[in-house]
DNA sequence: AGTCCGCGCGCG
DNA sequence: AAAGCGCGCGCGGACT
């Protein structure tokens, strides 16, 4: 399919409404006009190289309300790699300034008036931020297209494809094929007409899309969590740009001291195994060999996973000393020094790659590395310290996803315990067993109990959950006991679920948070009863993070570094710590209030602890 | 050699 | 009656 000339795209669809435009037949085989010509007498679009040509853009662009915006760069990282081409669209002309002609700086203001459109605009702003850029007003289309697709099972794709690339959403909104040869191509030698042809149509598609995806979005009641996605962009490329401090020397001896362990370990186990049938080498990493192996020793393994040793570990040596393996092995392979290969920069950061909207649910994630899944026990998190003069602030929500529930099915038990500022995990407890007084025991229970039960866990889900979290054992008649005790507790939290079941057996597919985020597709229970709740933490997390954001003048050289779900650690100067904690407990407070009570009467207290210190893993 | 999937496990 | 959820990553093993 030939794909429509790109100065038809605008006028079609503000014409056409939602109507995708097809290419007449008699288009085949005509070849583009190149307008790209500086002296060309083409007004709508212009390829600016020089710095007295780029002053007179600002005046084309003044009061433009939407100024689309696309960058094409040598490579994927900031911070090694620079900017070629600066692609702005407004509905009425395109400027293609190449960068390495001019200075950008001062064309900054004037980006800063109008909303700009992107599509995964973290990655732009991320380049644009090195040069100083700070954005006003941003409209983002792939996050729409990942609000509005939350959790929706999508087309199949090509090879490559992400299922919001530019080029699939373009495709699935408008219905418009997007050639994108030319996206990893190089950006660092000659341009050709061809690239510059390729730039514009990209940044050509831009409004026209917004429009399109703002009206879905509006449509299906996604207005506020769109705009609240809006408000968490700066901040995120905020946290993206300033990296997160590593100690990278205390990193790299910590992996060495690992890997002798896992190797020792590795040894033993040797020692323990039976003989190889085929006299090769045991593979202690492969699940398949290790039942085989235990197979010979008399142990008939179901699975290999660590809370099925467990309950073997007595049965042979082999088993115990597995368990120690595995444990020594996920640090040597998973955090071990190839961990620092990804993000780290010279400079003693690291630049993980932060997505803003991952999960269907509405989280956050982290890749490159996760920043999200280091070790709480051990000194790995120590690692993470601030620099000379530096501390940081660290700060948690206290059982939010609790209080989500309680709020979502309007349970008078636990509302009035989290008004009363009582600790939800030792209520259960008193439930659980009848007893006023309550040992550490009982609450680890009841922590086991709360997490599981809430999203429909079955007895004997909360048997082996029980054990592998919190290590505490219960008979499957104990389990069903426990279950029955925590419903009858709970009642409105039990009408919740059985709410819930009747919109699953009735195949309700969509469930939403507080905030109206959206989730398609759903297809299980336990999803229906978790989303809402998940989701919703996700949203009053990220207001949270926008206010930090909107509010960062008050609180001078402090910078958030880290969100890991319910927690955001920040940067600061020592000597502004406690202002710092002040200010960040405040937005946090702020933030999930806002979405967990709105302008309701039924008021939940949100409560945050924030500590300071130098390290990550330090007081916790 | 490259790709994909299931398993297992770190975190919330 | 029964059913925890959400990620990213390293590895083995099977496939192309």
């Amino acid at each position: 399919m030939l794909s429509p000339t790109v100065d038809e795209i605008p006028e079609s669809l503000v014409q056409r409404g939602a109507k995708s435009p097809t290419p007449s037949p008699d288009e085949e085989g005509v070849s583009p006009v190149n307008t790209m010509d500086p002296k060309s007498n083409v007004a709508h679009r212009t390829l600016v190289n020089t710095q007295e040509h780029l002053s007179s853009v600002v005046a084309d662009l003044e009061g433009a309300d939407l100024v689309a915006l696309d960058l094409e760069t040598t490579g994927l990282d900031p911070r090694k790699d620079s900017i070629r081409l600066l692609s702005l669209a407004t509905n009425h002309a395109t400027f293609i300034v190449d960068c390495q002609s001019v200075d950008l700086a001062g064309f900054f203001p004037i980006l800063t008036e109008a909303t700009v459109v992107a599509h995964n605009a973290l990655f732009d702003l991320g380049f644009l931020a090195s040069l100083g850029f700070e954005a006003g007003k941003v409209a983002d289309t792939m996050i729409l297209s990942q609000l509005l697709h939350a959790g929706a099972k999508v087309e199949p794709l090509k090879r490559g494809q992400t299922s919001h690339s530019l080029d699939s959403v373009v495709k699935r909104e408008l219905g418009l094929e997007l050639d994108k040869t030319h996206q990893s191509g190089d950006w660092g030698g000659t341009l050709t007409s061809e690239m510059i042809e390729y730039a514009a149509k990209d940044v050509e598609v831009l409004i026209p899309l917004y429009e399109i995806l703002r009206a879905k979005i509006e449509e299906a009641g996604l207005a506020y969590v769109a705009e609240l996605e809006h408000r968490t962009l700066p901040a995120v490329v905020w946290m993206s740009s300033a990296g997160v401090p590593i100690d990278a020397d205390g990193w790299r001896e910590h992996a060495r001291t690992t890997e002798a362990d896992a190797a020792r370990l590795k040894g033993g186990l040797k020692a323990l195994a039976p003989e190889h049938p085929d006299g090769k080498e045991w593979n202690f990493a492969s699940p398949q060999q290790v039942r085989k192996a235990a197979k010979l020793l008399g142990v008939d393994l179901p699975d290999t996973k660590d809370e099925t040793l467990a309950l073997y570990a007595n049965e042979h040596q082999f088993i115990a000393t597995l368990r120690n393996y595995r444990k020594a092995s996920k640090l040597a392979s998973t955090y071990g020094a190839s961990w620092l290969e990804n993000g780290y920069h010279e400079d003693g950061r690291i630049y993980a790659s932060w997505r803003q909207l991952r999960a269907a649910t509405g989280r956050m994630a982290c890749d490159h590395p996760n920043l999200q899944n280091i070790p709480r026990s051990g000194p790995l998190r120590n690692y993470i310290r601030a620099p000379e003069g530096r501390v940081f602030v660290i700060a948690d929500y206290s059982q939010v996803e609790l209080r989500i529930a309680a709020k979502i099915s309007g349970d008078t038990e636990m509302l009035s315990a989290y008004t009363e500022g009582r600790d939800l995990h030792t209520l259960t407890a008193q439930n659980l067993t009848g007893r006023t007084e309550v040992s550490k025991d009982d609450r680890k229970l009841a922590k086991a109990v709360n997490f599981g039960l809430l999203y429909g866990m079955g007895a004997k889900g909360l048997q082996s959950y029980a054990l592998k979290s919190y290590g505490v054992e219960m008979s499957l008649e104990e389990a069903t006991l426990y279950r029955r005790r925590y419903f009858q507790s709970y009642p409105e939290l039990n009408r919740w679920h059985e709410r819930e079941r009747r919109s699953w057996l009735y195949s309700e597919t969509e469930t939403r948070t507080l905030t109206g985020r959206r989730r398609m597709d759903v297809q299980r229970l336990t999803d229906r009863l978790n989303a809402p709740v998940q989701g919703t933490g996700a949203d009053g997390l990220k207001l949270a993070l926008a206010l930090l954001w909107e509010r960062r003048d008050e609180c001078p050289g402090t910078v958030p570094v880290l969100v890991c779900h319910d927690e955001i650690v920040v940067e600061c100067d020592a000597e502004r710590a406690a202002e710092a904690k002040a200010w960040l407990e405040k937005a946090m407070i702020e933030g999930m209030e806002a979405v967990l009570n709105g302008a309701d009467e039924v008021h939940v207290p949100v409560e945050v602890e924030g500590r300071i210190a130098r390290s990550w893993g330090e007081g916790s």
